[in-house]
DNA sequence: TATTGACTGATAATGATTATCATTATATCT
DNA sequence: AGATATAATGATAATCATTATCAGTCAATA
């Protein structure tokens, strides 16, 4: 999850660490603290007058997912919302509507702790979601 | 998750629990018991000489999706992969190569229960998912 | 300052999914 | 059984998020 440079034994050239643009998107993720496609970052930066070209968006997100800063989820309409990794997602999501109700309770810390001791992999964060009916559209059928 | 039809209260018209399509699309499905995407089982179909429409292919999926018999799962290349309600799913998924390990372990059951009592959502099935880098992409970096 | 490799932006291409609409199938009613 | 109404189907066009391409830019090292 960190980023230090201890993390960071690159090869030979040494890049920043992000990004001007890379940076900007992360900016916006923090400011938002609100999932958001990388379609509306897009034009949301061209309204604030700092474009980034749509492509450099897309690339800086997954960028971000890989230095286990962003996290992304897909939404009915098939696009991504990126946010933040700044705590596990938990979601109660009807199949009708598709509306997602996010949880409290994380019953999974446990057994990431377990997953993050067997050491051959690096857990970032992970995501639980139940799929099911809400009772509106359950009374509907 | 059962479909008797005391579950099945329709108003006025009576309709085959599934269509024809409907259920061949089920077919294949129990018989691979392997997650598909909907233009590969198109593709099958095809192949098999029972043909079904595209179109068609993803309404039928739909609908078993709303049935609780199908679950899907969107895959590194933004693709849906359908696949049987049987068992929950559990993955250690890698940011880098997408590679996806299942889990055995689920500790989730009790908390489904307990979202199961709280009435206001039928729960068909959930899913938990593990985001990091495996070894072979960590050492990469 | 020249070199080199990665980053960027504009835009075209891709490809899965959805919308449309004429046609077909099927349940219900007579 | 036949008529009717409604939902399902199939073919295809349209949509739209995401990726690929490529020429131009930037920035770190020598």
């Amino acid at each position: 999850m960190s980023v230090d440079s201890d993390d960071c034994l690159h090869k030979s050239r040494q890049m920043p660490r992000l990004t001007r643009q890379q940076r900007t998107v992360l900016e916006v993720l923090q400011q938002l603290a609100q999932p958001i496609s990388a379609q509306s970052l897009y034009k949301t930066l061209r309204q604030d007058h700092r474009s980034i070209g749509l492509a450099t968006v897309y690339r800086s997100l997954e960028v971000l997912k890989l230095q286990g800063l962003v996290q992304s989820r897909i939404n009915r309409q098939g696009e991504s919302l990126y946010s933040l990794v700044q705590q596990d997602q938990h979601y109660l999501t009807c199949l009708k509507c598709g509306q997602s109700t996010p949880l409290d309770s994380c019953p999974v810390k446990h057994l990431e702790r377990q997953l993050q001791q067997s050491a051959s992999f690096t857990i970032y964060y992970h995501s639980l979601e139940f799929f099911g009916l809400c009772q509106p559209c359950a009374l509907l059928d």
